[in-house]
DNA sequence: CGGCATCCGGGAAGATACTG
DNA sequence: CAGTATCTTCCCGGATGCCG
C-alpha cells in the first residue's frame, strides 16, 4: 500500500515564515541549505557547475541543479552563455545578487570568533580571497597602493589593494606588483595560519613571483578577529 | 510493539559543510530553520517559551525546543531563571548570541529591496522595533536626543533616540517624550506603510501620548531602501 | 563529459496530542 | 505553561541514468 502521491510538485510550495520581517524575506531567499554557499561562490565572477560542485565538496548534483533554479527564478543568478569558441554556459549573480555581500561577511565576522571554528578544514579560493576583503586592516594598509596577482590551478586573480580595500576580480594578473601561485591552502596558512611565508616557500608549497617584502607585508594584512572568551559567552549584561 | 527506539542520537552528527569559511561556520550554528529568527526574536532581551511561540507563529513546540536547546548547547543562548517571586525560566542571549545582530541586519537591509517582498504579512514587535535601528535616518534624525516609548500589549519598550541612533530595551518608559500605544501593525502602517498618523489615531488603532509632533517626526525617520528595479536584476556589468 | 532528471533512504520540519 | 511523544510530510544527499 504505497500508494504515495504522485509527488504533487504543485506551486513548489516552499515552507514560508509568513513574517512580513526582512531578515525572515532574507531567509526565504537564501535560507536554503547551500544557497549562500553557492552565492559566495560566485562574488568574484561567474562560474560553471561543474567548478562549483568542485568548490563546494559534499553538494549534491541535483542539491546544485536546484539551487541554482530558486536563486535564477528569484533574479540572484542568472545563465549566461560565454561566446564562442568557448561558448559554455555559466552561472553569475545578478547586481541584487552581488549585493549579498555584506550578509556574507556579517556572517563570516562573526562565526570568525567562533570557539567551534575548525580552521583546519579546507577552503575555497574564493572564500580565501573575500576574507581579504572582509578582513583587511585599514591601519596596517597604510599608504598602500599594489596590484596583487593569484594562481591556484587554473583560477587567476587579480586584486588592486589599498587602504580603502581591496578589490578582486577573476582577471589575468599581468601588471601585478606580486603574485602568489600554489594551493588555496598554503596561502591560508600564510595569511590566517601563521605560518611564516619563508617556510612555505622553502616547502615548494607557494611561489612568490615579484616583490618579495610586499608578499611577507601582504601576509599580515588580515588579522584574524579575536576569539569569544567564556566570559563572554556567559550572561549578557541588561541592556 | 514500539520497537523503533534503537535509532536514538547515534552520532548525533549533524550535517556540515566542512568548509574552513567563516559564512560556512556560521551557518552551521545558526542556518537551521527558524534558528536565527528566535535569535532575533530575543535580541531586546529574554523572553519565555510561550512568548516565542506567540512571536513566531507557524514554528512549532519541539521545532522551538529543539532550537533553544541547539543555541543553549553552543553557547549563544542560556536558560535563565527569574528571581522570586516571579520565578520563571525565560530564554536570553549571551552576550556573543548579541553580537549576531549586524546579521540580521544585513540580511533584513538586503531583503527590504526585494521585489517579492510582501510587507502585508505581519511583524513581531520586536522586529519592528529592531527595523527602526537598522533602518534610521541619521540625517533626518538630526539634532535629536528623545527617549521614545512603546506599549505593545504586555510588551512594553523604551527607546533613547539620538542622530546616532536608537537603542531600546525592554523596560518602563517612564521619562518617555512620547509613547505609541496599540498594535504592531498600526504602528508598521505609521512607519513604514506610509498610513498618516492622524487617520491611526483618528481610528482608534494607535494612541499616541505626549509630544504629537515629535510622533509625527518619528514616523518619518525610517526610511525603506528603495526596491531593486529590473534593470538591476539583470546581468551585472563585469567587475 | 557537463548538466541535469529521477528514484530512493534517512532525517529534519510540521502538526497534533499528551503530560507534569 | 513548558515542554515531550508521535506521526506525517518533505527536504537533503547519494546513486543512477538520460541526452546533448
Amino acid at each position: 500500500m504505497k500508494l504515495r502521491k504522485i509527488t504533487k510538485r504543485k506551486g513548489s510550495e516552499k515552507r514560508r515564515y509568513d513574517d512580513s520581517c526582512g531578515t525572515a524575506h532574507a531567509l526565504e531567499l537564501i535560507g536554503d541549505r547551500w544557497a549562500l554557499l553557492v552565492m559566495r561562490e560566485l562574488m568574484l565572477g561567474p562560474r560553471r557547475f561543474s567548478q562549483l560542485r568542485a568548490d563546494l565538496p559534499g553538494i549534491s548534483a541535483n542539491v546544485l541543479a536546484q539551487r541554482l533554479g530558486d536563486l535564477e527564478r528569484t533574479g540572484l543568478l542568472e545563465r549566461l552563455k560565454l561566446p564562442p569558441p568557448a561558448s559554455m554556459q555559466v552561472y553569475g549573480l545578478t547586481r541584487w545578487g552581488y549585493e549579498a555581500e555584506p550578509i556574507t561577511q556579517a556572517l563570516g565576522r562573526w562565526a570568525a570568533r567562533s570557539p567551534h571554528h575548525d580552521p583546519s578544514l579546507r577552503i575555497s579560493g574564493v572564500s580565501l580571497l573575500l576574507s581579504f576583503r572582509t578582513l583587511l586592516d585599514r591601519e596596517r594598509a597604510k599608504g598602500l597602493d599594489a596590484v596583487v596577482g593569484f594562481r591556484f590551478g587554473e583560477d587567476v586573480y587579480r586584486g588592486h589593494l589599498t587602504e580603502r580595500g581591496i578589490e578582486i576580480a577573476r582577471e589575468d594578473p599581468g601588471d601585478a606588483d606580486v603574485v602568489f601561485a600554489g594551493s588555496v591552502a598554503s596561502l591560508g596558512a600564510a595569511v590566517h595560519g601563521g605560518v611564516p611565508l619563508a617556510a612555505l616557500v622553502r616547502e615548494g608549497r607557494l611561489a612568490v613571483e615579484g616583490d618579495r617584502k610586499l608578499a611577507e607585508r601582504f601576509t599580515r594584512l588580515f588579522p584574524l578577529p579575536e576569539k569569544i572568551s567564556d566570559r563572554q559567552r556567559a550572561r549578557a549584561e541588561v541592556r
